[in-house]
Parts: C-alpha cells; sequence; structure tokens
RNA sequence: GCACCCGUAGCUCAGCUGGAUAGAGCGUUGCCCUCCGAAGGCAAAGGCCACUGGUUCGAAUCCAGUCGGGUGCACCA
C-alpha cells in the first residue's frame, strides 16, 4: 500500500473537500503547491504541511484561519492524534502510535519489498550507461557510470517504472579499425614475428589471447595481405572479444544490461538516413560550412568544407553540428541521433548517463531527440564527474597511454564489489569523488559502507543474543510495541521514510539519495543502540522482559529491513555478521 | 571567447524540486569508556549558504548578473 505520508495527502484533500464543500474554501483551487513532508524539526511532529499558506492568497483567506480550520476537521480523523498550527500557518500532525505500529506491520509482512511502488507507473524508461568503447577492459573511468546507470535504473524500478538497462556498443568508428590493427599485429606475433607496437595502436596485452585465437583458427593467411581482406573480419572479432571482456568486467561489479545495441547495426539498417531526411523534413537539416574553430591558434591550417549539417544553434548549442563527414560517412552524432530514434521507439523516457566530459555534446543530442519525437519522449542526460583515486592520501598515477589504468577487475579484487559500488553513490554524481583505497575498506564510524553495513550485522546478531541469554522472544504484539519509547518511535519513523526516500531519488533521478539516507538510519540505530551501553533498561535485549524485547526486536528487524531494502537497490550484499 | 558543472562549518560533503532555529562525518575542545553492547560513546564550539539584484507570504534552493574553481570546445568518439 502507500505509505505514510499518501495516506495522509488523501486524508488532507478530504478534509479540503469537507471545507469546500461548506463553503469555507472556494471550489476548485489548484492544490499541486502542496506539500506533505516530515518537519525538519522531529519537536514539530510527524507529519507538516503547508496546505494552509499555499492556498490562503488563492482563497483570500488569511493562512493561519485556513490552518486553524484544516486542523478541526483533520483532528477529527482517527489516526490523527494531533493537528496544530504553527508559525506562519504551517500545519503539523502527530499521528497516533497505532498507525505507526500499523506502519511497522507493513514493513515487516513487505521484507525487502517494503517501499517499492505498489502500482506501475505504465512507463517505460531507457537507462543507457557504461557504453564504454569496445577496445579494452573495463578501467575506473568507467566505473562510477556504470555504478551510478545501474543503481539509477534499480531505483526507478523500485518507483514502478518499467526499466530498461541497455548499453550501445561504439563499434562504427575509427577506433575500432584501430584495434583490428593492433590485434592484426599480435596476430603476427603469435605467428612467430618480432612486433613492435606503434604509437597510436593499442599496446595492452589483453589482446594476446586473441590474436594467438586468430593464428590458430587462419594460420597465416592474413599475416602479410592487405589491410582490406582482413579488416572487417579481424574488427568483428576484436570487438566480440572486448566485450564479452567488459560484461565480464561489469559481471565483477553485479551489473547486467538488458539490450546491447550496436552502433554499426544502427548505420547498417538505413536509420540513419531515414532519420536524418526526417529531420531535414523539419527544415533542421542543410548543406553548410562550419565556422573556424575558435580554438584553433592564428597559424593553423583550416579548411571550409561543405558538409550536411543539424541546426543545434536553433537550441543554444554553440554551432550547428555535422551529420556526414565531408568523406560521406556518417558522423558519430548521426549515427547517435538514429540510435537515440530507436531507443524512443520502445520506451516512454530516456535516460543517458555519461561521463562529465561529454558535457560539451548534451544539447545537441537533447535538441535531436526533442525534435525527432516532437518532445514525446524526455532525454535526460545525468553527467558523472571524474573518479580520484588515492592510496593512503597519495594520488594514484593513471596514464591511459602507457597503458597503466588502473583496471575495474583489479580495483573489485582489491576492496570488493560492494565496497566500490557503495563509494561510488556517496556523492551527488555531479560532484567529483575521491577514492582511497585504504579508507575504503577502513572499519570505522566515517566509513559509511562500513557503518551501515555494522548496523544490519547488529541486528542480525540480536536473535542469537536473545538466545545466549535464555529468552524465547514471541512475536511482538501491538501492546508490545506501545511500550516503545519516543527514541525508538523515532527510529520507526525514520524507517518509514523509507518509501519517499525511494520516490524522491527516482524523481530526481540522484540514485546517491539512497546511500545517504542508509547512513542517516544506521547512525539512528547505532545511537539507539548505545544508549544501551549507559543503560541496561535500554538494550534491546532483557533478559527480565521478554514482551519489551519482542518489540525492540520488531523495530530492529524493521530497520534491518529496510537497511537490506536500500543496498539491494544499490547492488550492494548486506553481512549477517561483520569479519 | 563560448558552453556545462561546482561554490554551504577549518576539511570532505548532505540539504527531501521554495518552508520553521541550515545538517552529518572528520578535525578542534571537554567529559566518559577501553569488562566483545568489539571495531568507541556523549557533549560543546564552529556558517553573511561566494557576491549583488530580482521573483513571493517565505530563497541555500528558482531567475538575471558578477566573481572564483573545474571540465569540454574540428568532420574525434
Amino acid at each position: 500500500m502507500s505509505d505514510i505520508f499518501d495516506a495522509f495527502q488523501l486524508q488532507l484533500n478530504a478534509a479540503l473537500d469537507q471545507l469546500e464543500a461548506e463553503g469555507a474554501l472556494p471550489p476548485g483551487l489548484s492544490r499541486t503547491g502542496i506539500t506533505v513532508e516530515p518537519p525538519r524539526d522531529a519537536a514539530h511532529g510527524d507529519i507538516a504541511t503547508n496546505a494552509a499558506m499555499a492556498l490562503a492568497k488563492p482563497a483570500g483567506l488569511k493562512p493561519r484561519d485556513l490552518a486553524t480550520a484544516l486542523a478541526q476537521k483533520l483532528a477529527r480523523v482517527a489516526t490523527i492524534a494531533e493537528a496544530e498550527v504553527a508559525g506562519p500557518g504551517f500545519l503539523n500532525i502527530r499521528l497516533a502510535p497505532a498507525q505507526w505500529i500499523a506502519e511497522l506491520r507493513t514493513i515487516q509482512q513487505a521484507g525487502d519489498d517494503y517501499g517499492r511502488a505498489p502500482v506501475p507507473t505504465g512507463r517505460t524508461v531507457n537507462v543507457e550507461y557504461v557504453s564504454a568503447n569496445p577496445t579494452g577492459p573495463m578501467h575506473m573511468g568507467h566505473c562510477r557510470g556504470a555504478v551510478v546507470g545501474d543503481a539509477l535504473a534499480s531505483v526507478l524500478e523500485a518507483n514502478g517504472d518499467k526499466v530498461t538497462r541497455e548499453y550501445y556498443i561504439n563499434d562504427a568508428g575509427g577506433q575500432v579499425d584501430v584495434l583490428a590493427r593492433s590485434v592484426h599485429l599480435r596476430y603476427r606475433e603469435a605467428l612467430g614475428e618480432a612486433i613492435q607496437i606503434p604509437e597510436g595502436l593499442y599496446p595492452g596485452d589483453y589482446l594476446v589471447p586473441l590474436a594467438q585465437a586468430l593464428a590458430a583458427e587462419f594460420g597465416p593467411r592474413y599475416a602479410t595481405a592487405p589491410e582490406a581482406e582482413w579488416l572487417p573480419l579481424f574488427r568483428t572479432r576484436a570487438v566480440a572479444a572486448m566485450m564479452d571482456l567488459i560484461r565480464h568486467d561489469l559481471g565483477l561489479l553485479g551489473i547486467h544490461h538488458d539490450v546491447f545495441a550496436s552502433e554499426a547495426a544502427v548505420q547498417a539498417s538505413g536509420a540513419v538516413q531515414a532519420t536524418a531526411d526526417a529531420l531535414r523534413a523539419k527544415g533542421l537539416v542543410y548543406e553548410g560550412e562550419l565556422e573556424r574553430p575558435k580554438s584553433l591558434d592564428p597559424g593553423d591550417e583550416w579548411e571550409p568544407a561543405t558538409l550536411t549539417l543539424f541546426r543545434s544553434t536553433q537550441f543554444g548549442d554553440d554551432q550547428d553540428r555535422p551529420l556526414k563527414k565531408s568523406s560521406g560517412e556518417w558522423t558519430y552524432f548521426g549515427n547517435d541521433i538514429a540510435y537515440h530514434a530507436q531507443k524512443a521507439a520502445h520506451a516512454d523516457a530516456l535516460v543517458n548517463i555519461w561521463g562529465a566530459d561529454h558535457s560539451g555534446t548534451v544539447k545537441r543530442i537533447v535538441a535531436a531527440v526533442a525534435a525527432i519525437t516532437d518532445g514525446r519522449v524526455p532525454l535526460d542526460i545525468k553527467l558523472v564527474s571524474l573518479v580520484h583515486l588515492f592510496r593512503n592520501g597519495e594520488p594514484v598515477k593513471m596514464s591511459k597511454r602507457a597503458g597503466n589504468f588502473v583496471t575495474l577487475a583489479e580495483v573489485v579484487e582489491e576492496v570488493g564489489k560492494d565496497v566500490v559500488r557503495f563509494i561510488m553513490l556517496t556523492r551527488r554524481a555531479e560532484m567529483s569523488l575521491e577514492f582511497d583505497f585504504a579508507k575504503v575498506v577502513e572499519m570505522s564510524r566515517d566509513n559509511p559502507v562500513f557503518y551501515v553495513q555494522y548496523a544490519h550485522a547488529r541486528i542480525r546478531s540480536l536473535a542469537r543474543r536473545a538466545a545466549e541469554a535464555g529468552i524465547t522472544v514471541a512475536p511482538a504484539t501491538d501492546a508490545d510495541l506501545e511500550r516503545l519509547d519516543a527514541d525508538e518511535f523515532g527510529l520507526l519513523k525514520l524507517a518509514a521514510q523509507w518509501p519517499r526516500t525511494i520516490r524522491a531519488a527516482a524523481q530526481t533521478r540522484e540514485p546517491h539519495r539512497i546511500a545517504f539516507y542508509l547512513a542517516d538510519l544506521a547512525a539512528a540505530f547505532h545511537g539507539q543502540w548505545n544508549k544501551g551501553n549507559d543503560d541496561a533498561a535500554r538494550r534491546f535485549v532483557l533478559e527480565t522482559d521478554p514482551g519489551l524485547t519482542a518489540a525492540r526486536l520488531a523495530l530492529a528487524d524493521a530497520v534491518a529491513t529496510v537497511i537490506r531494502a536500500g543496498l539491494k537497490l544499490m547492488g550492494v550484499e548486506a553481512v549477517e555478521e561483520m569479519r
């Protein structure tokens, strides 16, 4: 069912309807500006709404008068213990304890599904992420986008969207020809030739196994043959092998895409021409020349050429962008429009996760998609900033040219999948992030991965503690639960914010909110636990009081359930014990 | 020069699409613990939310401009 805040929203609407019926409020006022949320300060109650302030002006009433009238209506609702007017016209609501106990029952019943949208939105959202060039294994530069995209996809699913996880294989550009040539060189090496890898080719020895396989399969047939004879074959084989490598690396993070779309296939289908024609029909494509690039120095050579251009300047871009090269081939952008049109045909919304270094290309593709779909399918591009690697405070040096970049596989092997995934979500995507190999595995308060896992493990140890204490704990009755104190109810109230946390993360498309919420929840739980150190009567397991113990264990279980549900969305396993 | 992102406590960052007295961790200071409820606990100090205007009942949040930092700017991908 809906969560406690939705339930109140319905009650609020009913109260407003009543006021309208009684003539105390003009009918038909827009209620879109009304918010229902937990107040920042818990002393203000359980739920706060600005309804009176939002409606007062259009209604021609004083906010506090309207709030008072609303409060009187709401105070009659059984689940509401108290409705109070505060400040400029806030309405502060305190719910009856039974309402919170009911929410705890909901958590118990729903388990790991607690907080997930009960009703599908009916929307299909395509989330495209990773899309690393198929020229080598995944390195840390790809990692954050992979985690953010995957977690976002899970969050959207939890919010009721149907999600397609998609990977776009850039297998049509010049870089895959370079890859094929690199493989060919390694192939000759495998046949016994002494080779040197020139600048500009891929030096990595991850190409060696493939080259050996090709040598075994084809013998020396292509060793001295002209490039045209082997290039397509080597390219196809190389891309396939690199994608196997990448899929394996993604598997280490627990990431699995539903669709792998090929740029070459898009191009071969003729869709690019069709899309370009469609844009031309809208007057957005023309033949023209580009201006001399501003980044060039005065002495640099520059030859103008007539190209097929998309009018992205109409959408705020710096210049119009070519769909075709002067050679007649489609540009990456040209292919990309057709690819996005293809995605848009099967989705109600598109999300791309891109590295922040691609920020300059956002406007043109957003504009093109808006034009192609007549604005029906929104494209949201999330830009993910760099991860800076550190080891004990010292930056880890990476040079792509030297080929000594840090691979994803190495990092996962060293610190584990769960640590990588969690840490990648401990910043807003647009913020750059420091990843220190020492800090992320530190067992301390300031490592959120540890702290959240620790909370879960502590809770899972409670049943064992009870058993050791010789207590048989029956399921908590409502009467038991009513004995929980204000702090304990506070913990329950925080756990009950999980559903709206999912919703907020989905609507803003900010999966990091899950990580921060879990850290808050864990901190609140640890705080509650620590009270038992000073005052044994506040421990979760009380040998002298099985009823209260049952209630506290039920509360703790609810917290553990929410932590587990949250970690699941992040793709992190909840641990049963700390080791 | 243009575009995008960022600017919140000494540091690293949250801030629930505009709400009430702006939060957390680290660091600092004080007290407690250091008997597996273990990998510390409690508390205090610390902010002109870069700046200037605007929008409105109400702005860290939205808009415009300024300043500062980062990134990107060829038909590459």
